[in-house]
DNA sequence: CACCATATATCGGATCCCGATATATGGTCC
DNA sequence: GGACCATATATCGGGATCCGATATATGGTG
């Protein structure tokens, strides 16, 4: 039974599609996250590890590697097949909602 | 120091969406809430009066009216300028969230 | 030497969702 | 007549989640 299948939190969300073009280590996810959103989420560490451990745990996301440079580690997370296609779907959604306020109903595809 | 304007839940636009058009009293916006949605969204009754008592705390909604239909108590909703405004800025940031995954960069306006 | 960026991790307060529950009326079905 | 459902409002409490504070550690900059 994987959440995230009806709801998914704009931090999951982000997350997500940070790691949707390359693995990446928990503090390079908050930072492209930053980016991505032109500085508009800012992932706190408490926010980034929690929503990591639920997105492991669902299968969405797994534990790439692990590297140590300088004598700190850095553990790189990897998107799933499944997280994948969550995120995309979110996105959908997502743009669904914007189109109740915005009016826009084109329908392109289905 | 109103709320709402860096973030806002799922439940509260979609409520703020369902009175763009009309006033409104809780129930039908727990049906129009899933109407626009095409029954995604299903706002629990707790939900709502929770978030429609922030939203007047918040000045982003006012009681409108309140009329009696049969003994029963119906109390109308009405959406303010304040409350429009955020509700769009809303649909613009998820929006602009979807495209992070879409690809979609068009940036046809500013 | 102080400070900051990098990097991970945990804890607890705060916020919010939402099912359960309560109350009340009118219509439908058997 | 009674069971059930839609309508309609309201509250309570459990659970999920966010996130700032805190801790620990290293290397570079001023």
């Amino acid at each position: 039974m994987v959440p995230f299948v009806s709801k998914m939190t704009e931090a999951t969300y982000f997350i997500l599609a940070a790691l949707l073009e390359a693995p990446l280590h928990g503090y390079g996810i908050i930072k492209r996250a930053g980016d991505q959103s032109g500085g508009r989420v800012k992932l706190a560490v408490g926010t980034l590890y929690g929503a990591l451990d639920r997105l492991v745990e669902a299968g969405l996301v797994v534990l790439d590697r692990e590297e140590v440079v300088d004598g700190r580690p850095r553990r790189y997370y990897r998107i799933t097949d499944d997280g994948g296609t969550a995120v995309r779907e979110e996105a959908v959604r997502l743009q669904q909602a914007a189109r109740v306020v915005t009016g826009q109903i084109a329908v392109m595809g289905a």
